[in-house]
DNA sequence: TTTCTGATGGCCT
DNA sequence: GGCCATCAGAAAG
């Protein structure tokens, strides 16, 4: 994939980015997911982004140059795996949703034993991070270079009919910016909970 | 099948 | 000290 296809504006790369496939070395050998799922994230004009209150010792990542892993730890055990965009001094990632893994199947699920179904194994940000054993030690590699542990290799982009796109999953602010995006009939989409992600007011 | 909840830690105010 | 860009397993229908 070229930086440049990334680093003008967050929503045609989260686009672009869909289909392409991602690679890492893992323990268990080589695992590649293609992209089905997608979320754009910008800066200080988007409140839903962990860069609007500025650049912080965590999300520096995002304000560098397009091309590079940006993974962060949440909920005390999960860690998950943005794409920085944009360029350098801008902040904006694209968050990896969910994929279909393309490599070796019997790996994968050496990986991931847990995962009944072989398109549950990269459903979910977390899954996905796990799967290809994301951890801190992958903040900031560039993935445009074919040397790095984590390659982003580029794919014909998406037939734009079947993109699908709606509101980013658990962000509660900026619920109104239909910012993700997926490939339509992947069984490997994470699946939409209508009713959990809007929160309608207590009591 | 869908819905609910516990686990668990770092970041930011 | 509260809030999270979550997942897996259990419970209920």
């Amino acid at each position: 994939m070229d930086r440049d296809e990334l680093a003008g504006d967050v929503l045609v790369a989260a686009v672009r980015l869909l289909g392409c496939t991602v690679e890492a070395d893992t323990p268990e050998g080589t695992v590649a997911v293609r992209l089905v799922e997608v979320e754009a994230y910008r800066g200080a004009d988007d409140p839903a982004s962990h860069s609007f209150r500025g650049r912080t010792a965590r999300n520096g990542v995002m304000f560098g140059p397009a091309g590079h892993l940006y993974v962060y730890f949440v909920y005390g055990m999960h860690f998950c795996a943005n794409i920085s965009c944009l360029e350098d001094g801008e902040a904006g990632a694209v968050l990896l949703r969910a994929g279909e893994v393309e490599s070796d199947l019997a790996v994968a699920h050496a990986r991931r034993p847990t995962a009944r179904r072989s398109a549950d194994l990269a459903r979910g940000p977390a899954r996905l991070a796990s799967l290809l054993g994301f951890g801190r030690e992958h903040n900031g590699v560039d993935v445009t270079d074919p040397g790095s542990p984590v390659r982003l290799l580029a794919a014909p982009p998406i037939d734009p009919a079947l993109v699908r796109s709606g509101p980013r999953v658990g962000v509660a602010a900026a619920h109104d910016l239909p910012w993700r995006f997926w490939v339509a009939g992947s069984a490997a989409v994470s699946q939409y909970r209508p009713g959990r992600n809007a929160p309608v007011g207590r009591l």
